[in-house]
RNA sequence: GCUGGAUUCGUCUAGUGGCCUAGGACAUCAGGUUUUCAUCCUGAAGAUCGCGGGUUCGACUCCCGCAUCCAGUACCA
């Protein structure tokens, strides 16, 4: 195999699941690291679950996150169209060609003689499956005559193609995630290959558009090993060279077991869509990921550590790092699941680490949510103070509000704590020194209050703390006098009188 | 049920026969820094490596069995 060519195959029935973004994250990393070119196929064979939207979805995801499709939907290629519904009209000559080489036969069954006899397997406790030991007893190619069978083609009866497995043949995948993995025919089900509608099942579409992409590995979750074995088989009826496989471990819910489900992330409050979503038939709302305030790149660092790592201890690592050491040998086998704390962890990291520009461009907008315009340069100063204490975009708001609106309301708890008999006064006090000095300066200011607080034995965290609370409206934030520097001086006389006004100080 | 896969601290994981008296990160707890909150720093606690048998001088690492969990079992992908 030459030229390395992988592929992200989503099938366009509704937002993409965090589980489906890792896994087209590794297949980016892996093509990019070996300079390999990564493609977006579009797998919507199934008319009945298409759902207006899902695919812009898609694309505009991969964008958030800064994962580049070389070729594909929304891009174009050589190896177009990339979307299969695009490519119907190609599908049905190999499925014929498999019936003509005796890999694949026809077959006339109605999806209710089929239910009747799952029904009536599982009565007696057994499983139905259409294979060999069945064939003959159902209405198919192999059952019929060849004249009866021509007759009904031509009449236009509904049909399917089905795969024929050779009996009693061991099948190994080789899977370079977990090594052989080998299974015998007869346990396995004549697939359908070519629906009534005329067009493929994902089995025969999937591996045509692989092998006409020049698709090298085929990198996907792992609830695909089982059908892997026909694909196997697929490609060797054909007679085309198969590529590599790489089975990916599953994304589990944070308690408990089983795949991470949406319904998990709407019961413990975290997003399991990369963006929101709303559901086009209900209108229903889903979270996403951008929306809930994380940073893309604290996102891909999180979801390739979910299965991944790169054997060192390393962990913060942005998409050129990962590119450079990602390797498949070091995914592991075993489902992970999916850790708020840490996703938060990592956010909080990618925001500090942040340029002023780009957090900025964030920060701006959480403002004009809570209809805030402010100059850009203070506002900057203002997001340097805070940043350190958000982890999630959002917060910026509740952590800087202070810095463009005067308290109106003082957090009960604190005012029980730090306002005392004589808080005004004293309060009263530090403005005359605070405005003795002019212009302000923090050092000054400062030094003098110290001195004040100690020549008169008072207690500096008592008279710091309400000082904050007037300016602030609750014990939070940075050092007292860099939020007086910000607001100023005049801004600073307003809200201490305002909140010696306002508290009522207990009385002894 | 059947088939396949998986199984190391609460969680993500390191570990490819002796370096493991099992390492790191998140979370937890305790101290420290800070006038507050958050951050940050230091430290602690936390896995008899799912269980039982082998193989070996020696096993978390190899083999077998069992258990548990997960996935698949559609004219869905």
């Amino acid at each position: 195999m030459d030229r390395v060519r992988v592929r992200f195959a989503p099938s366009p029935t509704g937002p993409l699941h965090i589980g489906g973004v890792r896994t087209a994250l590794y297949n980016y990393l892996f093509a990019k690291q070996n300079g390999g070119d990564f493609l977006l196929r579009i797998e919507d064979t199934d008319q009945t679950r298409f759902v207006p939207g899902a695919e812009e979805y898609i694309i505009e995801a991969f964008q958030w996150l800064g994962i580049k499709f070389d070729e594909g939907v929304g891009i174009g290629g050589p190896f177009g169209p990339y979307k299969q519904s695009e490519r119907k009209p190609m599908y049905k000559q190999y499925a014929d060609q498999l019936i003509e080489t005796g890999w694949a036969y026809y077959a006339f069954d109605t999806p209710e003689a089929l239910d009747a006899r799952r029904k009536e397997a599982e009565a007696q406790k057994q499983t139905f499956q259409y294979d060999a030991t069945t064939r003959d007893t159902l209405c198919n190619s192999l059952s019929l005559s060849k004249e009866e069978v021509a007759q009904r083609l031509e009449s236009g009866a509904p049909y399917v193609i089905r795969f024929k497995y050779p009996a009693d043949l061991d099948i190994t995948v080789h899977d370079l995630i977990r090594g052989d993995v080998t299974i015998n025919s007869n346990l396995l089900d004549d697939k359908v290959l070519f629906k009534s509608d005329g067009m493929p099942t994902y089995h025969l579409a999937n591996i045509v558009d692989d092998h006409t992409m020049e698709i090298s590995h085929v990198i996907r979750g792992e609830e695909w090993l089982p059908s892997a074995p026909l694909h196997v088989m697929l490609y060797k009826a054909f007679g085309w060279e198969a590529p590599q496989f790489a089975h990916l471990p599953l994304l589990l819910k944070p308690d408990g077991n089983g795949k991470l489900s949406k319904r998990d992330g709407d019961r413990l409050g975290f997003p399991v869509f990369p963006l929101q979503w709303k559901d086009p038939k209900s209108g229903e709302i889903s979270s996403g990921y951008r929306e809930s305030g994380y940073l893309p790149e604290a996102v891909i660092n999180m979801l390739a550590l979910l299965g991944w790592n790169p054997g060192t201890e390393q962990e913060m690592m942005d998409l050129d790092t990962l590119v450079k050491l990602f390797s498949i040998d070091k995914i592991s086998k075993s489902g992970a699941k999916f850790n708020l704390e840490k996703a938060k962890w990592f956010n909080h990291q990618y925001i500090q680490l942040a340029d002023d520009e780009r957090l900025y461009t964030h920060f701006e907008k959480v403002l004009k949510d809570h209809g805030v315009t402010a100059d850009k340069e203070y506002a900057i100063a203002v997001m340097r103070l805070i940043k350190e204490r958000v982890h999630f975009l959002p917060e910026f708001w509740e952590q800087c509000n202070y810095f463009f609106v005067a308290p109106t309301e003082y957090d009960p708890q604190a005012v029980k704590k730090r306002w005392k008999p004589g808080t005004a006064a004293h309060l009263a006090k530090m403005l005359d020194i605070l405005n003795s000095v002019q212009p302000f300066d923090k050092q000054i200011v400062h030094d003098k209050i110290m001195e004040y607080v100690q020549s008169n034995e008072l207690n500096m965290g008592a008279i710091m703390n309400s000082f904050r609370i007037a300016l602030v409206g609750a014990a939070k934030g940075p050092e007292l006098f860099e939020i007086i520097s910000c607001i100023g001086v005049e801004e600073t006389n307003r809200r201490v009188k305002a909140a010696c006004e306002k508290i009522e100080e207990p009385t002894l």
